[in-house]
DNA sequence: AAAATACTTTACGTTTACGTAAACTTTATC
DNA sequence: GATAAAGTTTACGTAAACGTAAAGTATTTT
């Protein structure tokens, strides 16, 4: 059984590589609703995958509050009106626009690197031919090691 | 001239759509390095350039910090020793490395908002299908009319 | 049953990236 | 020459995202 049906906090923060205090800095934040046995908070699977969500999102350069205003909103949108459903639309629309202009970044920065990397190995190809002819510059004269 | 060689700060400012408080903040970090007249900062075109470089991390989630480091080692790296040319290719590779995370991650958001806007279509449309034979059965009883 | 382990709440501390206000100087405009 | 506009420094304030104790509870292991 890959999906276990409930984890602990520990579990889920060794799995994400987080602290158990992010986890429940989320939950305190309204990302996360696990249920509690006593007072021990018990995770869903829901829970697991919000907080994969969280992290990726994270990467992305998202706010925690713009990922909950996401996922509140898609709580909503499920049972929802049509207004609720073309705010999602909307939504996704803003998001996807965010993602292209991250794209566009990415690649821009891509190719920056690109020519950084050739203009390094140049350098590192120029700094070798001197050594190059150090070395044969020595061999061709060996009274350089007669006269020490 | 598209390519001025000096710009005031009020000028980068509205150009990128920053406070002025950043700019300075930016350079206060070491990010810029303007010259002075008097008190005044004067902004050469390649402080326009980190500028734009500035922002465009902090879109992909680069810290201050992060995009300075990045920085200084390319200032070092131009005219740098054998060790420094090979730093710099090791923290390009790992850049590229991050890049190539977020690229997965995007394509990952992108693929789960096809699904979710899938499904926000699918429950508009049974919501318009209601709708419409709310509209027929009213057509079909036109008497609903009358007995008002 | 004692000790170790995992979990909890409460609460103050820290870093990043600025916002905002105060008080002042320099430059441009009327 | 007064006033407005743009610039400056200094400094305190703030939101976000946790870190880091402290002090207590609950459970598991020996």
């Amino acid at each position: 059984m890959d999906i276990k049906k409930t984890y602990s906090i520990s579990e889920l923060a060794k799995e994400f590589d987080v602290t158990t205090r992010s986890v429940r800095f989320y939950e305190d934040q309204g990302l996360l609703h696990p249920t509690r046995r006593g007072q021990t908070r018990i995770f869903s699977s829901k829970d697991r995958v919000r907080l994969k969500l969280i992290l990726r999102g994270k990467r992305m350069g998202f706010s925690l509050a713009e990922t909950k205003e996401l996922f509140d909103l898609w709580d909503e949108t499920l049972s929802g009106n049509e207004k609720q459903l073309l705010l999602m639309l909307d939504t996704l629309a803003n998001k996807r626009a965010q993602l292209e202009q991250q794209k566009n970044d990415i690649a821009q920065a891509e190719m920056e690197m690109d020519t950084a990397e050739a203009r390094c190995r140049e350098a590192l190809a120029e700094l070798q031919k001197k050594k190059r002819q150090q070395t044969k510059a020595k061999q061709e004269e060996p009274e350089s090691i007669e006269q020490k």
